[in-house]
DNA sequence: TCAGCATAGAGAGCAGTGCTCTCTCTCACC
DNA sequence: GGTGAGAGAGAGCACTGCTCTCTATGCTGA
């Protein structure tokens, strides 16, 4: 993490393939067994070293675990980034929105288990350093950009109720987010978007529609098309 | 677990009463540390016998805690459907659609450890048996129910799209889980207040409205409203 | 009534965990 | 070339889930 500086000798360049290592061995044992059986020792087991050795390279599992947390986000947020970007027209806002929706469960649903890290329960006894605020942050931006775009188009969302001063107050940092700021009624749907996306992902990916939802690619693509036109975007 | 039938005799009370002792203990270490953390050995520790014994009454650490799963299931489930059943106008949908959504908020809220239980990632290498089917589906039959009734008293959703013949196909069993059967429209804006409804939840108990939303009970209130209006029951 | 047996608990033990401490070796810099 | 920082190994501590064996006790059928 703080050896991203250009490794100048041997030992910086063996330290740096050995940081990569651990952590695409502890990634790869994340995706076997899940966040909470992460093992230092098997990584090290792995790798052919002490474990002991390990503790040179990330001082705690826990630190281990935020690394790895921290290359979800930005291997999520690209994935988002790129699935947006590669909608040549950028006016189509509906396109766009698609491509965010299906980038993010695509990705979800390709490593469930990296999907459970981001979003699912925190890790208990553990707050997430401010580091990860920024890659963790990239979805959220490209949603919030792309509901900006659109507002700047002219679109408008479908029939939404008026906001408190109170309620006005209490969503204060998404409104400013964007340049220019978002108007009422997109906070408002944009809120719900997000909350209804990463919702129905969570319930899907965690088995809460078992029994429920009989084809799960249809049922979101419903859903997905449901709230562009709830945005407005259509 | 077995052991529901009415105990005849002292033993048969010894081990009920040692039971839910050791629920009540395991109970409170979850609260405190978490499902990944719950230790067998505390919770004898805390009971003053041995761990071992704590194997007579659960085979696995992953047994006690399917236990705690279904206690929060039905748990959550009887505080949703008594604020339900206090409504004293069963007419007014849109004062149930309320109290139910902060039902839910108000225990997640109080116990976020049970929450992320139910909720959050499930606990890797580990599958829910179908003891846990019937208390986790009575938050859905809850509002399942809320939506027939609304719909057998003439309301309707806000301009819903049109379900193709595949989409329809995939919610079936939502469709047909009510009596008399769910229109389109209702499967539609139901599925997606439900993802809105846990998926804002999920975000705010597990950290990522942190800087992002400064009044969580102001925003959810506005949520409700919004998704309360689209279904149309305002 | 009482022998026999299923049940309950204790304790030792195995294999695993995170993490620390000490020891040794080697590489890089002055 | 000497010196100190960095890197690895290994032992060890305290913990975990779980099993096995041993003993005590309450229940039950003859």
């Amino acid at each position: 993490m703080a050896d991203s500086a250009a490794p100048r000798n041997a030992r910086a360049v063996a330290r740096a393939e050995l940081t990569r290592a651990i952590l695409d061995s502890a990634s790869t044992q994340l995706a076997q067994v899940g966040p909470a059986a992460l093992s230092v020792r098997a990584v090290a087991r792995d790798l052919g070293m002490a474990s002991s050795a390990v503790y040179r390279y990330f001082p705690s599992r826990d630190a281990l675990l935020t690394a790895l947390l921290i290359e979800a986000y930005d291997d999520l947020g690209e994935s988002v980034e790129q699935a947006d970007s590669r909608v040549r027209d950028r006016a189509d806002v509906a396109a766009r929105w698609h491509a965010l929706c299906h980038a993010v469960r695509d990705w979800a649903r390709a490593q469930p288990h990296r999907y459970a890290l981001l979003y699912g329960s925190p890790v208990p006894g553990y707050a997430a350093p401010d580091d990860t605020v920024a890659s963790a942050t990239r979805v959220t931006t490209a949603l919030l950009t792309l509901l900006s775009d659109a507002q700047a188009m002219g679109r408008t969302p479908v029939a939404t109720l008026p906001l408190s001063e109170e309620e006005r107050e209490a969503v204060v940092p998404v409104r400013s987010f964007t340049d220019p700021v978002l108007d009422d009624a997109w906070v408002v749907r944009g809120l719900a978007a997000w909350a209804t996306l990463f919702g129905n992902l969570s319930l899907e990916l965690f088995g809460h529609m078992h029994r429920g939802i009989l084809d799960y690619d249809a049922h979101f693509q419903q859903l997905v098309d449901q709230v562009a036109a709830d945005l407005g975007l259509a």
